[in-house]
DNA sequence: GTCAAAGTTTGTGGAAACGCAAACTTGCCT
DNA sequence: AGGCAAGTTTGCGTTTCCACAAACTTTGAC
């Protein structure tokens, strides 16, 4: 069915503790879905049929204001679980997954949740891990919303990503998916105008180099005063 | 051992699939701590040792940044179970629990978390849609936090705590604890300064009265028209 | 290669809300 | 009852950052 290979899946968090025999189980019940950057994998308040795990790629989550206004709370990167809406109890997805880029990803019928989650131990567990690791760090861009200014959300937001999906190059720490600054306002509650001055003068400070969308951080050592201390430096 | 109403377990989400022996069962390993008014249940970063469910009272969740600013992402009304970091893997608090009002809980030493989870059917279901709810509730702040002003976020946040927590007397709908400006601020990411002159306006409208930290909601209507669309009206 | 669409940059004015400060009220403890 | 601590109100100057606007650049489609 699949040549996928098995390792590929043996080391990410749901089944570091499942034999290879579990996960070839597993994966011959899953479909591959290619998904072109821009497209939609699910939409917001749509029934919950079906979760993924994302093999390549990056998903962004999106949610609409009432008043039309788009806030990004987060990014998915490789390896993770998404659309796991049956394990909170709900019947609709939450949010909208968007592919940040081209992703390849994995789906099983909402279904098989519950069921994997009984019969595979740690299958559930690990998980929950995910949904905490989320928990925790919308509740992180709370306390920055709450708290910080525009210049430090968008430096936090900048090292949170970098961190989380940059490659090492020769010139810096890469973002892996195109990302514009309209973007970055939704994601920090700015505008992108605001976005826009600030990585300009980063830019000239030889902070990153940004060109067509994609962002390289030269000095993540600046970045980091920028992001928790710009009243300091 | 105790002398708890079953019955008052019974509707609960986390038992409300369950037998009454069942739950006598759960009682019986239960015990009871009384939090007065202003104490901590636990500290972010303790080591997460009991779980709670809250019987009585209103539990705040407090964060420090790392310069010391205090966030209050929400409020656990009555019947809800806190401290389950073992839920979400985790082996830590990540946040403060402190008795918004004098407080009665049970407490249930974590390991028995997971026992309860794998021997009661519904027990980690039910749990897990208060997760749910409650990563729902986190994700609505930020929303709110990204785009709307401060005015609206206040109005939301009283709107808020007063649905899920208002008593409905003769005058209005009156939030059951005591909350100061500070607090205001704190869960609006404001200020107390600001938070005071627009609950100065809104009494003078008529929209609400404030006294000794008790806040009653009189126009429940006008509130929302507030929260909402403050710039239409 | 051309054109439209999407994204970016930059300027200017103005409003929202903060920071500081000082007076005032209320509740609580001894 | 007095005094202290905690909370509130209000004024004023200042900063941050948005809103509007207009030019510019880049990308991708045909």
């Amino acid at each position: 069915m699949h040549d996928l290979d098995d390792s590929l899946l043996a080391h990410l968090p749901p089944f570091s503790l499942l034999s290879g025999e579990d996960i070839r189980d597993i994966l011959n019940q899953s479909r591959t879905r290619l998904v072109p950057r821009g497209a939609s994998v699910f939409r917001e308040g749509d029934n919950a049929t079906t979760f993924y795990l994302l093999l390549d790629g990056y998903v962004r989550v999106e949610r609409l204001t009432q008043d039309g206004d788009r806030v990004i709370p987060l990014h998915i990167p490789p390896g993770q679980l998404f659309g796991i809406a049956a394990a909170l109890g709900k019947e609709t997805y939450p949010a909208t997954a968007v592919a940040a880029s081209d992703c390849v990803a994995l789906e099983w019928p909402m279904r098989l949740w519950t069921k994997f989650a009984d019969t595979y131990p740690g299958f559930a567990t690990e998980t929950y891990k995910i949904v905490g690791a989320r928990l925790e760090e919308v509740s992180r861009r709370v306390m920055e919303l709450a708290t910080q200014r525009v210049e430090q959300r968008v430096a936090c937001a900048l090292l949170t990503i970098a961190n989380q999906s940059g490659k090492q190059t020769a010139s810096g720490l890469q973002i892996e998916f195109p990302l514009t600054r309209r973007e970055i306002s939704e994601m920090t509650g700015s505008t992108l105008h605001t976005v826009s001055r600030l990585l300009s003068v980063w830019q000239t400070d030889g902070v990153l180099v940004s060109q067509n969308k994609r962002i390289c951080v030269l000095d993540i050592a600046r970045l980091k005063k920028l992001a928790h201390a710009a009243n300091v430096a």
